[in-house]
RNA sequence: GGCGUCGUGGCCAAGUGGCUAAGGCAGCGGAUUGCAAAUCCGCCAUCGCCGGUUCGAAUCCGGCCGACGCCUCCA
């Protein structure tokens, strides 16, 4: 199967080829921790979980790393504009925040590392909810933090120093000289002619003056009054924002070269340009990444995501029904929607195409994913204790894998899975063996399959009281139904829906499901 | 202005020169049902616009229009 990325790097289409044989090294530029993930950024970070799952599907033995970036930077390489982590204390004192602290969750919010360290945890919580791998394992390996690696970014500076691709400016300020990487705007297109033009009239003429070329960008900042800081031969300051996804790519996935970055489109310049000029001047390799895959922006109704608008939403505000039911209304959804259909809304769309997040996406997606959950339950009732393995040779695996090996067609992959769930099932123990498979990758029937109980956040109700009345009803539901007794039949109905199932008739009996949005 | 991505039915979305343009959702008609839900069967598009290449184009080329992103906060 050959597999083919769309690659920012050469703008084309190319076949994957890693660089060890069966291995992918793989990271994801992660998330900063001065408040709750928002739905866009889980869009990024879910479709580099598709990957992920999918070169694995495809064989591969992958080590994916993300970021936490805890360290407060300032909004630009100069003093100007507030530093992150003290806007966030400034909110948060405020009550400001998208998404209510919980009282006591944050004893000091003049802490920067408890702010850190609670953003952190609702971010694991949010990616171990929507299924989103990596928050399951190791996060020492897979997951560090900024602030801990800070070492490692000085270890680069001063490589970078002394191979004459950094300097120290006189106002004491590390920068890393892009004359001194010919090939610095190669990912982005752009030229040092047009980005000294362009500017972005963000950037002053004061700032840029101890700068040998005003595309320079910082390594480390001396500043004694920064929130969070440390101590170094360049005086006690922060690092720049780029520098530690450079450092902990390498060091995290044991490689200077590695096989495949992701993130956001927004971060193609310059975050990912600066990436690469500092990684490569430090190694000497002529790549940092082989394949640099980029995810476009996520709508909602249609349009950039917005605070104006009211459509900013995180993860949880979904999870709760916190949404607009329409793009002309300000009426909201209401209900809970399963993490399963958020992770589906998020994944089902071409990751290079604009995701638009709607509440009737959210709706096509709970029938979607109800689809595949009932399916699998029919197969798990036939097949009783058959297990049968099955390898990528069968045909549906084989057309599903063809599909996702395309650029990652994730809608053709999805028509070949839909087909399978209309195909009469001949053999129930394969058809699961096969549908395993095909979940592993989506993970939405049911999601976190095969994870640990122990390592999932706790789930909502699931008592076995819940069950049991629910088993009653349904048995109180057969009953009148037996007894033509319709007026009672509706009653329990329309208490079962009010109790968030849904429910349906069987020739063997009624049957519930939990309502998915 | 520079560099990119994209434009297929009501919505989401395949299609990488040639059988009757995948699949999902919604809708419509029918079967089923105490009524529903679910399920099953059937119906529902000529591909942003214009021109060109070709026996033949949604698919290739040129132009235009439109959407979106980046050009030092941003997934």
């Amino acid at each position: 199967m050959e597999i083919r990325f769309y690659n920012s790097l050469t703008n084309q289409l190319e076949a994957f080829q890693p660089i060890e044989q069966g291995q992918v090294k793989m990271y994801s530029c992660g998330p900063t921790v001065y408040d709750f993930a928002h739905i866009g950024n889980f869009r990024t970070f879910l479709f580099g979980d598709l990957l992920r799952r999918f070169m694995e599907f495809a064989g591969y033995d992958v080590q994916h790393v993300s970021n936490i970036t805890d360290v407060g930077h300032m909004t630009d390489d100069a003093d100007e504009g507030e530093d992150k982590m003290e806007v966030a204390m400034s909110k948060l004192k405020a009550g400001k925040k998208s998404y209510q602290v919980p009282d006591g969750a944050i004893e000091n919010p003049n802490d920067p590392y408890q702010i850190a360290d609670f953003y952190t945890a609702a971010f694991i919580e949010d990616s171990k909810r929507l299924g989103y791998r990596i928050a399951f394992e190791n996060p020492q390996q897979c997951l560090p933090k900024a602030t801990d690696n800070i070492d490692g970014m000085l270890a680069m500076i001063r490589q970078l120093i002394d191979r004459g691709h950094a300097y120290v400016a006189n106002d004491g300020v590390v920068y890393f000289s892009v004359e001194s990487f010919p090939e610095y705007g190669k990912l982005s297109g752009n030229t040092l002619e047009q980005l000294q033009s362009g500017a972005g009239g963000r950037v002053t003429d004061e700032n840029q003056s101890s700068k040998r070329h005003p595309a320079d960008f910082m390594l480390w900042k001396p500043d004694t009054h920064h929130i969070m800081k440390w101590e170094s031969e360049f005086g006690e300051g922060y690092p720049g924002w780029h520098i530690e996804c450079s450092v902990m790519a390498s060091k995290m996935l044991g490689s200077e070269v590695i096989d495949i970055h992701t993130g956001g489109e927004d971060l193609i310049f310059p975050h990912h340009e600066c990436e690469i000029a500092q990684s490569r001047c430090a190694s000497g390799e002529s790549a940092f990444a082989n394949y640099w895959i980029h995810a476009r922006f996520l709508f909602v109704e249609g349009k950039k995501m917005s605070k104006s608008s009211g459509t900013f939403y995180t993860v949880r505000d979904v999870m709760e029904g916190n949404f607009k039911k329409g793009a002309e209304t300000d009426e909201l959804w209401g209900k809970k929607v399963d993490p399963a259909v958020i992770r589906f809304e998020l994944i089902k769309s071409h990751y290079r195409d604009n995701l638009n997040f709607t509440a009737k996406g959210i709706e096509d997606s709970a029938n979607q994913v109800r689809k595949l959950i009932e399916f699998r339950a029919k197969l798990e009732q036939q097949a009783g204790d058959e297990v049968v393995e099955v390898g990528l040779d069968h045909p549906v695996l084989q057309n599903f894998g063809k599909a996702l090996a395309n650029d990652l067609n994730i809608s053709e992959a999805m028509a070949v899975v839909n087909k399978f769930l209309s195909a009469p099932i001949e053999n129930p123990a394969e058809s699961l063996a096969v549908f395993k498979q095909i979940n592993a990758v989506l993970s939405v029937a049911p999601i976190n399959e095969g994870m640990d109980p122990a390592l999932l956040p706790e789930s909502a109700g699931e008592d076995a009281d819940l069950e049991a009345v629910l088993e009653n009803l349904c048995k109180e539901m057969d009953a009148a139904r037996a007894a033509k007794d319709w007026g009672t039949a509706d009653g329990i109905r329309d208490k079962i829906r009010e109790m968030g199932f849904e429910i349906r008739q069987t020739p063997e009996g009624t049957v519930i499901q939990k309502e998915l949005a």
